[in-house]
RNA sequence: GCCAGCGUAGCUCAACGGUAGAGCACCGCUUUUGUAAAGCGGUGGUUGUGGGUUCGAUUCCCUCCGCUGGCUCCA
């Protein structure tokens, strides 16, 4: 007797076992045929599921439930390694293709070892292969068989990155049979589930070709990685290639250069980006905003230069660590040699190092904007947020152990107040943590155990919600990060809060304690922007390129009607300018509509129209970015609302 | 660094192997304007670099540089 209980409490009963689609189908013909997995006992599974004996909770998934999408996606991976080996024959070798859960543009890959890799313009013809094999709704079928077999029929196939991983379940999961599915003559090794047949799989977009090593690893042979996305109707794969399409609207590379903010030259250099007075002044904005929060919370402001003699960064570690992604060092006859920093840590510890400190003088906390060079790898550089110059609104805090879990704390708070101000509310947490099998990290045990303590007590204390990744620490310590998504999905890190145990070790950093004995301080390093090059690349597609009024680069257009008038506006001009409101003239012979138009497509958050009328009655027509209309007001009025704005740095109108 | 694609005017993009073009921007003239583009005219290019194939290369092939999407990396 098989006892089936439904979401709303209601039970079915059968005699014998049955397939879940069998139980759809009591259910309603209807629901049979819209149906496409089911959750079995909090499982999901294939329709072609069988329920053995006893009570089982089944909740049946259509294409309307959440978990739909997810084997949707999977089952178009498998149709895309079908028609992969369908037009590149046998030779064509399967590896591994998920469904992507996290990531909003894709939907899913499948990696593939290719006699001769696939370029971007075979996608068209492998979607229309895909489309084809949709049509013929081959059913899909799941088999279990005993690992030999599976390896058998496999290696048959000439299938040996399944192979392997077969061989590995059982290694590591000591599995003892595995699942193959099958539609058509196409076989894969698979966990499932899928959909019933291929004909659900219609709504299909091939995005990129790309290369991944093998397991992820650089040593691996590269293979051809096909990104897709699936749909269950045209309408929503419509919709969601017009979503990229405006996503990409926003990319700060583009709007970078359409609002003139920034640029990158390759006379230059590749990812050394040059700020043109826009975009520089949006970043003044930043650094005195937060210049004046970390002098309230009792950092003290340094600077320090661009290089440093080699030896610093060999105490440190950075040089021997990081050697590959530095400016090669600049050798001098006779004399040691210099390093461009990639680092402000060396150069604010020997500042503290230059006196002794009492445990009174803690927590120490100094701060710069310290402009650092990596030399990142060629293929990593893309616009702002990945740069090989970049400037890091760094501090250092030096405490006791006693002091650091409060010294964290207000890190965090800092983080998120910078956050929460540009409405960047979409971020996420991450803590770093050692990786206990990699060696790559300096200092003892007990340190990283005490210090990732010390980083989640902190998190906990909070309420954050946050993830753990192992192996995503700091060689020195473990930390804290805050992470966006840019338009394209992308993620960054941002905000960054370290824990070092060991830098002030290396240093021999010391204080003298209350019991008159010298005592190793520890160290905070964190950046609440991280890199204001990237922060502002994120800021930028956050805003769309249309920023609050306090940082916009201009924050008012003076748009006179006509030449009679210009006197007046020069006087409006001069008055805003006057009272510190970064103003811009648009005297050109144009017509009102294309001034606005102009200043629309500069995205300025106010435009001051002025004519006659204003000109008579001392006023202004104001109006919002956006054709927000604020109506006739005197100057004085609007000056007065704009100071507003701009002093309670509000994000919008 | 690796795989794939791309590189034409300041920007966005055209151009069968046969004299390189449009829109915007810019400059000039006309228009003196009321809430998202007035009209006319003009300037602007060794087609990323270096080589090769060809009677002839923006177009085909190779090298290098850069960019884009991934992978790896990210102090």
């Amino acid at each position: 007797m098989v006892t089936v209980e439904l979401p709303d409490g209601n039970k079915i009963e059968f005699e014998s076992p049955v397939s879940a689609l069998q139980v759809a189908e009591r259910i309603s013909p209807r629901l049979a045929k819209s149906a496409i997995a089911a959750r079995i006992d909090g499982t999901v599974r294939d329709l072609t599921h069988v329920l053995d004996e006893g009570p089982h909770a089944v909740v049946v998934i259509t294409d309307r439930d959440e978990e739909a999408a997810e084997i949707l996606r999977h089952t178009a991976a498998h149709v895309l390694a079908q028609a992969m080996v369908n037009l590149f024959g046998a030779g064509v070798k399967y590896t591994i293709g998920p469904a992507l859960t996290e990531d909003f543009q894709y939907g899913y890959y499948y990696d593939f070892d290719m006699p001769s890799p696939v370029g971007a313009e075979d996608l068209p013809k492998i979607e229309a292969e895909m489309r084809r094999i949709a049509a013929q709704k081959l059913p899909i079928e799941r088999v279990e068989l005993p690992v030999d077999e599976a390896i058998a029929q496999m290696r048959k196939l000439g299938q040996d990155y399944k192979v392997e991983m077969i061989q590995d379940l059982v290694r590591t999961q000591q599995v003892k049979t595995v699942s193959l599915y099958r539609q058509g003559d196409f076989i894969d090794m698979c966990r499932g589930p899928h959909l019933p047949h291929t004909g659900f799989v219609k709504a299909v977009a091939l995005l990129s070709a790309a290369g991944a090593y093998w397991r992820g690893d650089e040593r691996n042979k590269m293979l051809t990685r096909v990104y897709g996305c699936a749909f269950f109707d045209d309408k929503s794969l419509k919709e969601h290639l017009a979503n990229i399409e405006e996503a990409k609207k926003r990319d700060h590379r583009t709007l970078g250069k359409q609002l003139d903010l920034f640029l990158i030259s390759d006379d230059v250099g590749p990812g050394l980006p040059l700020w043109m007075p826009k975009g520089a002044t949006l970043r003044m904005q930043l650094m005195n905003w937060l210049q004046g929060e970390l002098i309230a919370r009792g950092y003290q402001i340094v600077a320090t230069p661009h290089i440093g003699r080699l030896g610093l960064y060999r105490t440190s570690g950075h040089y021997p660590y990081y050697k590959e992604s530095q400016f090669p060092p600049i050798e001098m006859d006779g004399e040691d040699a210099y390093l461009i920093k990639p680092m402000n840590c060396p150069h604010h510890i020997t500042i503290y190092k230059a006196r002794q400190h009492s445990y009174r003088d803690l927590p120490l906390r100094l701060a710069e904007f310290g402009t650092v060079y990596r030399f990142e790898q060629s293929g990593e550089l893309n616009g702002l947020t990945r740069v090989r110059g970049f400037t890091q609104d760094d501090a250092h805090i030096i405490c006791t152990q006693e002091q650091l879990e409060s010294e964290i704390e207000s890190c965090v708070d800092l983080v998120k107040l910078v956050l929460e101000t540009l409405g960047l509310t979409d971020y996420r947490v991450r803590l770093g943590l050692r990786d206990p099998n990699s060696d790559k990290y300096a200092g003892d045990a007990e340190h990283w155990a005490l210090a990732e303590q010390n980083i989640r007590n902190v998190v906990r204390k909070l309420g954050m919600s946050y993830t753990e990744g192992i192996g995503d620490a700091v060689f020195y310590g473990p930390k804290i990060d805050f992470v966006v998504r840019d338009c394209l999905g992308r993620q960054w890190q941002l905000g960054t809060i370290q824990v070092d145990y060991n830098l002030p070790q290396r240093f021999s950093m010391e204080y003298i304690g209350e019991d008159n004995r010298p005592h190793q301080p520890v160290m905070i390093h964190r950046a609440p922007f991280g890199s204001l090059e990237r922060f502002i690349g994120i800021l930028i597609e956050h805003f769309g390129g249309a920023f609050p009024l306090w940082l916009s680069p201009v924050q008012v257009a003076v748009l006179p009607v006509s030449e009679k008038v210009s006197e007046y506006a020069d006087k409006v001009y001069a008055e805003l300018k006057r009272r510190g409101i970064r103003v811009e003239m648009d005297s050109s012979p144009e017509k009102i509509g294309a001034k606005i138009r102009r200043s629309s497509m500069d995205k300025i958050p106010y435009m001051a129209i002025v004519g006659q009328n204003e000109a008579a009655a001392g006023a202004v027509s104001l109006r919002g970015r956006g054709g927000v209309d604020h109506g006739v007001m005197p100057l004085d009025a609007m000056i007065a609302k704009l100071l507003d704005e701009i002093s309670t740095r509000s994000l919008g109108q």
